[in-house]
DNA sequence: GTCGTGAACGACATATACTATGTAGTATA
C-alpha cells in the first residue's frame, strides 16, 4: 500500500471522528460520505498521488470536496479543514473517546459544565465525586468510568490481534462452549470469518435453545479476565490475552439470520437491510419477515436469505460492501479457487526446521487428494538449509518413492532458494536447473530501500531456474512490516519471465497479501496458492491461501495449482520461457 | 458529504442489545 493511500485514509477517518463531535449526534450525513469515501479509497488499488482531480471523482464516493481535500493533502501535506477541527478539539479531548463507555456526547457534556479537558482533568472530576451531579451520570457511572480509565492508562487501548492469535484462541473458546450442554451449534464470524487479516474482537455465534448454561459457563472459563457486559443473549468478556469475545446465543431456527448479522461487514449488513425494505420486508439478526405480515420469510439458513433477496449466496470473505452485492444480483460473483491439484512450497525433515518425513508428506498429500506435491526444503542460504549432497539424497529418495506410487501423484524434487541482499540465489545455475521446481524467497536484509529490495527480487525472477517468489514481502502481520517494493516493476518482470508468485497460506504471513493481489489481479501474472507446510497437519494452510485470494477477487483462471492435474502438470513441466508474456 | 436528475435540489435514512438512569447514550455487525 503507498503512504499516500494511507494518508488519505487517516485524513478521512479523523474527519469523520471529528465531524461527529462537531455535530454532537447520530452520525449525519456528512460523517456517513466521509466514511464512504474512506471505503471506497481503501479498496482502490491504484496509486493516489498520481491521480487528477477528475480521475479522483470517478471514484463512486468521492465527490468534488473529498477530491479537493485529497488534493490539498498531497500538494500541501495538510487540509485546511481538518486542521480548523483539530484546533476546536484537541488531541487531549478526542483521547476521552478511548475510554470505554464514553461517547462524543458525554465527551462534550463532560466539557462543558465540568470543564473536562483530557484524562488529568476526567481523573480529578472522578476523584472530587463532580460526574454524579451531571445530568445522565450517576454513581454507578462514575465507577465504571474510573475503572475504565484505570485499564487504559494501565494497559492502553485493547489492539487489533493477528489473526494466527485471534483463529486458535477463537477456536479454544469455541471449543470449551460446544460442550455445554443443550449448544447445537457453535462458530465464529465477524472480521475473522471475513478473514481480515487482523481483528480487533472475536465474535462467536451459538445456538442453543437455553442461553443462561452458555453465558454462566463463558464467564466461568479460566481464560477470562473481566466481563463487560452480561445480558440474556449476549455477553462480552476481555481474555487473558487482552482480546475482547462477543458470544451472541439465539435459537437453531434463526441461525441463518444471525450468522449474516454477525459476520458482517457492518456496511454489507446495511445494504441487504435496504434490500430488504425495497422489498417490503425487514432483515433483523433473527429473520427476514414480511412487515405487514410479520410472517417469516426465510431465517434457518443464510442461503435461504440470500435467495430470498434475489442474490447468491455471498461467501463471507467477499461481504465487504466491495461490490459483492451488486455482482451476485447478476450471479456475477468471482468464482471459488475449489479443489486443489497440488502444492508448490512444502518442507520436510530434511530441512532444520521442518518436521515431518518425506513419506509421511507424500501419504498427506495423497489423502488431500493431490495431483502433484513439489517437494522445497531449504537451500544453504538459509540457516535452516541443507547442501548438495544431501539434497541429492533426497532427490533419490524422491525418485524412488515415485517409482513406488505409479501415476496417481507426481512428485516433484524442488528447493527453497534463499534471495541474498544483491539478488544472489544458492549454488549456480547448473545445480539449481536440475531442480523440477525452485522457489526463491527473501529471508534477511529487510532494512533495505526500495530501489535495492526490487533489484534483488527482479534479479531473481530473471534466474531461468526461479520459477516462483516465496512470500514476495516478507511481512509478519503484527510484527515485521511489508519490504518495500515497487510492485509494477515487480509484476511486470514475473509477466515478462513466466515467474509465478506465491500466495503464502501460513497465517502470520499470508503473503501476497490482499492489498498486493488487488494490485496485481489485472496484470496478468499468475499466483500460485502454497502451504509453506513444515508439517503434515500444515498443508491444510493452503486453504487459507485460497481464501486470501478470493477476498482480493482473484480470478482461479490466474492461478494454476486449481487447475485439472493433468493441465496443471503440463504446465509445470513446459520450460519457464514458454510462460513468458511479451509487455 | 455524494449522487442522480436535469441543471438546482431533493434523496440519502439498518436494526438491535446492554447499561445506568429515569430517556438516552454507547456499542455491535
Amino acid at each position: 500500500m503507498s503512504d499516500t493511500k494511507q494518508d488519505v485514509l487517516d485524513m478521512l477517518r479523523e474527519l469523520a471522528e471529528l465531524t461527529t463531535l462537531d455535530e454532537g449526534g447520530a452520525p449525519s450525513f456528512r460523517v456517513r460520505a466521509y466514511e464512504n469515501a474512506s471505503q471506497a479509497i481503501a479498496s482502490q488499488a491504484t496509486d493516489l498521488g498520481r491521480l487528477s482531480r477528475k480521475d479522483l471523482q470517478k471514484i463512486s464516493g468521492i465527490g468534488k470536496s473529498t477530491a479537493d481535500k485529497i488534493l490539498e493533502l498531497v500538494d500541501t501535506g495538510r487540509v485546511q479543514k481538518l486542521e480548523v477541527l483539530r484546533e476546536k478539539y484537541p488531541r487531549q479531548l478526542r483521547t476521552l473517546l478511548r475510554i470505554q463507555g464514553l461517547g462524543p456526547k458525554a465527551v462534550l457534556r463532560l466539557r462543558a459544565e465540568l470543564g473536562v479537558a483530557g484524562i488529568e482533568d476526567l481523573r480529578r472530576a472522578l476523584t472530587l465525586k463532580q460526574l454524579r451531579g451531571l445530568k445522565g451520570f450517576g454513581e454507578k457511572s462514575e465507577e465504571k468510568l474510573g475503572q475504565a480509565l484505570t485499564r487504559l492508562e494501565e494497559q492502553g487501548p485493547l489492539e487489533r490481534s493477528p489473526l494466527s492469535v485471534a483463529l486458535p484462541h477463537a477456536e479454544r473458546v469455541l471449543a470449551e462452549l460446544r460442550a455445554v450442554p443443550g449448544v447445537s451449534s457453535a462458530a465464529h464470524c465477524g472480521s475473522l470469518r471475513r478473514f481480515q487479516e487482523t481483528v480487533g474482537d472475536i465474535d462467536l455465534l451459538i445456538a442453543a435453545r437455553a442461553a443462561g448454561p452458555v453465558m454462566e459457563a463463558l464467564v466461568s472459563l479460566n481464560l477470562v479476565e473481566r466481563v463487560l457486559a452480561r445480558g440474556d443473549t449476549k455477553t462480552s468478556v476481555v481474555t487473558k490475552r487482552g482480546i475482547q469475545v462477543d458470544v451472541r446465543v439465539v435459537v437453531p431456527e434463526q441461525l441463518g439470520a444471525a450468522m449474516i448479522y454477525f459476520t458482517g461487514s457492518k456496511s454489507h449488513n446495511i445494504k441487504l437491510r435496504q434490500r430488504a425494505l425495497a422489498r417490503g420486508w425487514t432483515l433483523n439478526e433473527y429473520a427476514l419477515t414480511d412487515s405487514a405480515s410479520g410472517k417469516v420469510v426465510a431465517s434457518e439458513s443464510e442461503a435461504e436469505i440470500y435467495e430470498a433477496l434475489g442474490l447468491v449466496f455471498v461467501p463471507p470473505v467477499l461481504r465487504e460492501d466491495t461490490g459483492e452485492i451488486e455482482a451476485a444480483a447478476v450471479r456475477e460473483l468471482p468464482r471459488p479457487m475449489g479443489p486443489l491439484s497440488g502444492d508448490f512450497h512444502v518442507h520436510t525433515s530434511v530441512s532444520g526446521d521442518g518436521r515431518s518425513p518425506l513419506e509421511e508428506m507424500v501419504s498427506a498429500a495423497r489423502e488431500r487428494g493431490y495431483g502433484v506435491l513439489t517437494i522445497t526444503d531449504h537451500a544453504e542460504g538459509t540457516l535452516s538449509g541443507v547442501d548438495r549432497a544431501t539434497l541429492l539424497e533426497q532427490r533419490a529418495r524422491i525418485r524412488a518413492l515415485q517409482n513406488e506410487l505409479g501415476g496417481s501423484l507426481r512428485l516433484l524434487h524442488g528447493v527453497e532458494l534463499n534471495i541474498g541482499p544483491s539478488g544472489e540465489l544458492d549454488y549456480d545455475l547448473e545445480f539449481r536447473r536440475s531442480f523440477d521446481w525452485c522457489v526463491a524467497s527473501v529471508h534477511s536484509h529487510f532494512e533495505l530501500d526500495a530501489a535495492a529490495q526490487t533489484a534483488r527480487v527482479v534479479q531473481a525472477m530473471r534466474d531461468p531456474s526461479v520459477r516462483m517468489i516465496g512470500h514476495l514481502t516478507a511481512r509478519m502481520i503484527g510484527g515485521r512490516p511489508p519490504i518495500p517494493l515497487d510492485l509494477n516493476e515487480v509484476f511486470q518482470v514475473a509477466r515478462a519471465t513466466g515467474t509465478v508468485l506465491e500466495v503464502n497460506g501460513a497465517l502470520p504471513r499470508l503473503d501476497c497479501s490482499v492489498d498486493v493481489l488487488r494490485q496485481a489481479r489485472e496484470q496478468g501474472v499468475h499466483f500460485m496458492l502454497t502451504s509453506d507446510a513444515h508439517h503434515t497437519r500444515e498443508l491444510a494452510l493452503v486453504e487459507f491461501a485460497a481464501l486470501n485470494a478470493e477476498r482480493a477477487w482473484v480470478d482461479p483462471s490466474r492461478v494454476p495449482n486449481t487447475w485439472p492435474a493433468e493441465q496443471l502438470s503440463a504446465w509445470v513441466m513446459a520450460p519457464k520461457a514458454s510462460h513468458a508474456t511479451q509487455v
